[in-house]
DNA sequence: CAGTGGTCTAGACCACAGC
DNA sequence: CTGTGGTCTAGACCACTGA
């Protein structure tokens, strides 16, 4: 029952019939319309407020919301590349190019947050699209939060998804930028050195403890990234 | 009440205490637990589900969500760039470079589109800080759908606040890519050709009428994306 | 089978907005 | 003041899970 009634809503928002700032009968109207409670059509109606779709203000009546995603924000898919490869039709595969055990340097901060007490562990590795390179990952990896990690090979999986179920996190941070290819990461990913990359950094934390943190950068021209925004879609 | 339910659940989740997949209470306790009824129960869970940090299963009982982000989607701030710049401190402006309207590039679908049956405006123009360019845009705007365009002369305020003031949109599209800037490109935002820059395209609709297109280059040294990613955060 | 969540009811009290 | 949403209650029936 509340689904319909959010249903009917949404598709009023939807088409335009309702435009942002119009207002939404009022809770008794609809429990008259639908014939039900009123904590059913409350339970409607917050979840279309939930959802951005409509704003409730007391005392004065529920009214289509007006979208704001400048300054409020959009979902955007951060896809696993693998899961991402192999949706487009392509084998995928990864290639590691370097590993080391070593000591955080003292001056950098984040590699000093990462390894706490203990060591890092530094991986680059490439993702492989049909055999050719898409994405070239730098990847530091906190020995204190995944002690496995140190006797791990990484020849073939990426270290991304073996981390990813073993450790159990609960905050990530992502960063988006674009820069151009220096020699080496040109000479890898087998395109011109100075080509745009797009570079996508993100930090994955358990709690207070930092777990791991890497930079992927793709061939511009082979990956994109999209987001869609469409207040309250279910 | 049942912010205070959900709020000591969230904590223990945050901090550990109830790693993924461990069970949360099933209602009852929570019932007897906190002296309240089970609707009030209810809507906490219900809550904390919806957004994501537990997963409720009828007959087995409620567990503390796996995140997910790689498939899914994280929260990505899409700045406003008047307001970025001003919450930097700089000085914002805006340089109309070009204003042309016309009719659409009958090959090009996406003009198409945009016109419906009528013209295009197209817009280039700088998103200046400090004086500095940040960003170039090139703009079209769907004249069927927002009349006043035509008139509007563009030479310091940025069309995108202009627009999105006036016409109620319902939906809109991003994608994220990396370029470099090409010779007329590199001139205007006063950077050395072949400078990698993040490209941001969004696409703006009302219901079908799509209303407006456009593509901003930032000087990648200038400019970033951030995304957090914490289930269940409030 | 007992336990669990999904949903709904008919009523209630309150805080707040706007006249 | 009336109308509005925010919240809570005590009970109910159902569908599903897992032993």
């Amino acid at each position: 029952m509340h689904q319909r009634i959010r249903g009917d809503i949404e598709a009023r928002i939807r088409s335009g019939e309702w435009p942002p700032g119009h207002r939404v009968p009022p809770e008794h109207a609809l429990m008259a319309r639908y014939g039900c409670s009123r904590m059913t059509v409350n339970k409607a109606l917050s979840l279309l407020a939930d959802a951005g779709a409509v704003v409730r203000r007391r005392g004065a009546g529920s009214f289509v919301a007006t979208p704001h995603p400048h300054i409020e924000s959009v979902a955007l898919a951060i896809p696993d590349i693998a899961h991402e490869v192999a949706s487009r039709g392509w084998r995928y595969g990864f290639r590691l190019v370097a590993r080391r055990l070593r000591a955080p340097r003292r001056r950098d901060a984040q590699e000093l947050e990462l390894a706490g007490a203990g060591r890092l562990l530094a991986l680059q590795g490439l993702h492989l699209a049909d055999g050719r390179p898409i994405a070239l990952e730098d990847r530091l990896v906190a020995v204190a939060a995944v002690p496995e990690a140190a006797t791990a090979t990484f020849d073939s999986e990426p270290p991304g998804s073996w981390l990813l179920q073993r450790v159990p996190w609960t905050r990530a941070e992502h960063r988006i930028s674009a820069a151009s290819a220096d020699a080496d990461a040109a000479a890898l990913l087998e395109v011109e050195p100075g080509t745009a990359c797009l570079v996508l950094e993100r930090g994955t934390w358990r709690g207070e403890q930092a777990v791991t943190r890497v930079r992927q950068r793709f061939r511009g021209d082979a990956w994109d990234l999209v987001a869609r925004f469409e207040p309250g879609l279910r």
